[in-house]
DNA sequence: CGGTTCTTTCAGTAATTTCTGAAAGAAATA
DNA sequence: TATTTCTTTCAGAAATTACTGAAAGAACCG
């Protein structure tokens, strides 16, 4: 695919927040190009236009789909697989926000709790700290709990509530 | 410094989070064990209890520091630089949520903004590629202009809305 | 001052992560 | 079934990132 310098520099700029974030750069560009493209393309396309390995954009790939950010698709005549990417940013976020909690935040909090566990059976350990793990338990639980609920409040009405901004804390005394 | 098993998993289980955000592994030790420790500690005492070189301890700290999440205080009769971590986990989000943005969203806002122009003034473009550039822009605009208005309602507030998880959406029809 | 203690810098090394190319695998076609 | 086309795997190479140790710098002390 030919890429002006608008979408050059969106890949790009993609790509380094990906590496910022703990996604590998390649997977960034392979998320972007396919966010822009124009319909669906295939591998060989996105090898040739992101100058990477043919493997390694299969493995982007790959990653993409677990992540549910990109779609397998077949285009009419056509053998090879073809990729279309979410393309609403909204569905995007909470696609990331999800994976990432069940991957990261999950994980955590069973590790937090057991460390809280092991700490206020531990007669030898100072209560601070003990109070200290299970406050960083309990905060990152609720944080949690507080995003399960909101990402089941229905599209229009999130979408009234973060154009209200900081004017919601007026329903709160 | 002493670590019993509660600590030590804690601050192990801390750097790997770390790494996975992008924040180095030893970053984030640093700042768990500063945030463990029952009072102000130097870098001496650093090194000893997570095995790094002094060197490596100094850039951390440093690092630490430039986002807010330690302060250096000093100890009574004692020259050496003491640290002390933010305690409260409410700030501390807050802190790394304004470190991020300002190193990493805002510049990326700026050059969204810049993609977009690009593609607006470029008569070979895509409309629809265009448009999904503006698109991105704006919703993370959107997303960080909903966050500045947030991070200024009072903490207890806050709290209260947390608490109300997705009940907040009765407020809006 | 000269010596001591503590901190920082930075060039080089080590570790980790990412990417590539060759080869195998799978699916369609002739 | 053999051939072609497309996809995936994976061992090793390349690139990046993180860390170390030596040395310089800074602050204090006698």
């Amino acid at each position: 695919m030919k890429l002006n310098p608008a979408m050059e520099r969106f890949i790009l700029q993609w790509g380094e927040m990906g590496s910022r974030w703990g996604v590998s750069r390649s997977v960034a560009q392979v998320h972007a190009l396919l966010y822009l493209a124009p319909g669906p393309i295939h591998a060989d396309e996105i090898t040739d236009t992101l100058s990477i390995a043919r493997s390694n954009v299969s493995m982007c790939l790959k990653e993409l789909q677990g992540w549910g950010l990109i779609e397998l698709v077949h285009v009419m005549g056509d053998r090879r697989d073809h990729f279309v990417a979410e393309q609403d940013a909204w569905n995007l976020m909470n696609l990331i926000a999800e994976g990432r909690k069940q991957r990261e935040i999950d994980p955590l909090v069973a590790t937090l709790a057991r460390c809280r566990d092991e700490a206020a059976a531990d007669k030898a350990i100072d209560p601070g700290v003990a109070q200290r793990i299970a406050a960083m338990h309990d905060f990152i639980v609720s944080m949690s709990g507080w995003y399960d609920q909101v990402k089941r409040i229905p599209r229009p009405i999130l979408r009234k509530l973060m154009a209200m901004g900081g004017k919601v804390a007026r329903f709160v005394k």
